[in-house]
DNA sequence: TCTGGGGTCCTAGGACCC
DNA sequence: TCTGGGGTCCTAGGACCC
């Protein structure tokens, strides 16, 4: 029996009160319209207007000019994120921060029902809104997938509970778009088989499935059935670290270019050494001026953390691309192949 | 409308090794 | 003259999530 729980960055409405009953847009600069960038979330009078997150901040900004755009604070909505998680940490058995707002709680050993699971749910949005004057959302069910949607389902300020008898009836009519690892090519392609609600995948010939999505169409075919077994397990270490940067307007630049490829390398070495990490492989992306997106990327012979290598690692792979016939749009670096710093010594011994 | 930034996981082909 | 099978690592790309 887990939870899922969404709180909203509301964090700015609380910030300043006299917000709330507008539309409160938080994303790039929208620029009077010409802004790059898109929404990273917005309040529910801003989606009264079309808006939602993953939206151009241009088109928002034609849909809504007198919208209040603000910056995307990412310290303030992570200390908050942080006193919010420790609070849920103490409720659960086990816990899994999934990202800034949202988490899994196991509570099968601390209820005998869902009933009283139900209740839980209920103290925990109380003491939330108590101690940090946010609403969540929450989902109580049988496992983490259904949690999940559950969850987002009684947005911005709810508690939906399924029983486990109840699953198939609240999973069926749903459109398969709401099932975790669906997104729009994915759609797209069941759509094309007929397959438009979680119900219809359900039913669907798992060979069909396979045929055309491979392995992970069968996969697909069991979550839609509301079969889910994952356990809920803290984080692991970190896998990648990166940065990335869209320029202001497309460029030919090289000096531009490599500046900011450069500027990128300290910041990602800089993160890199505040988790105390060591990286192996290096990756530089580069987006043109279509969209069209490649990476390049190199392994070294041993871990290192040094700024020197990483640059001339990024200088390296960044002249395999050909900068001379389209405009760049962004660039980015990423560091994988990670090693925490204190098993290199371990290392070094072997 | 013209598409951020930070991640994760998966796939497929090639190199290489036994 | 005809070239197996299994495993691992690396690279590149793609889908997806928030």
């Amino acid at each position: 029996m887990l939870t899922w729980i969404i709180f909203f960055a509301a964090v700015e409405e609380k910030l300043n009160p006299s917000i709330k009953n507008k539309p409160v847009i938080v994303g790039a600069d929208p620029k009077q319209g010409r802004g790059r960038g898109v929404v990273s979330t917005c309040n529910y009078l801003a989606r009264k207007y079309g808006l939602k997150s993953g939206m151009p901040i241009s088109k928002a900004y034609k849909l809504c000019p007198e919208g209040i755009y603000l910056p995307v604070n990412i310290q303030l909505y992570r200390k908050v994120s942080e006193r919010i998680m420790s609070i849920l940490r103490r409720y659960a058995v086990k816990f899994q921060q999934v990202s800034i707002d949202e988490a899994f709680l196991d509570v099968t050993r601390k209820v005998k029902s869902f009933d009283e699971a139900e209740k839980l749910a209920l103290e925990i949005k109380k003491e939330i809104l108590e101690k940090e004057g946010l609403t969540c959302s929450i989902g109580v069910a049988p496992n983490k997938l259904v949690a999940k949607i559950a969850s987002n389902f009684s947005k911005p300020d709810g508690l939906l509970v399924i029983k486990p008898g109840k699953v198939k009836d609240f999973l069926s009519p749903l459109k398969v778009e709401l099932l975790w690892g669906i997104g729009e090519k994915t759609a797209e392609k069941l759509k094309k088989l007929g397959i438009e609600t979680i119900g219809d995948l359900a039913q669907a010939e798992t060979r069909l499935l396979i045929e055309k999505l491979g392995n992970y169409g069968g996969e697909l075919q069991k979550l839609a059935r509301g079969l889910d077994e994952s356990e809920v397990e803290e984080r692991g270490i970190t896998k990648s670290v990166s940065k990335e940067k869209t320029f202001e307007r497309d460029t030919k630049n090289k000096f531009e270019i490599l500046s900011t490829l450069m500027k990128l390398c300290s910041e990602v070495l800089k993160k890199v050494k505040k988790k105390k990490l060591l990286f192996r492989t290096v990756t530089v992306k580069v987006r043109f001026e279509d969209f069209e997106t490649h990476s390049k990327s190199k392994t070294l012979k041993s871990y290192v953390q040094e700024l020197n290598i990483l640059k001339s690692t990024a200088n390296e792979l960044f002249r395999n691309f050909s900068t001379d016939k389209r405009k760049v749009r962004l660039v980015g670096v990423k560091v994988s192949n990670l090693l925490e710093e204190k098993y290199k010594t371990i290392l070094e011994y072997v």
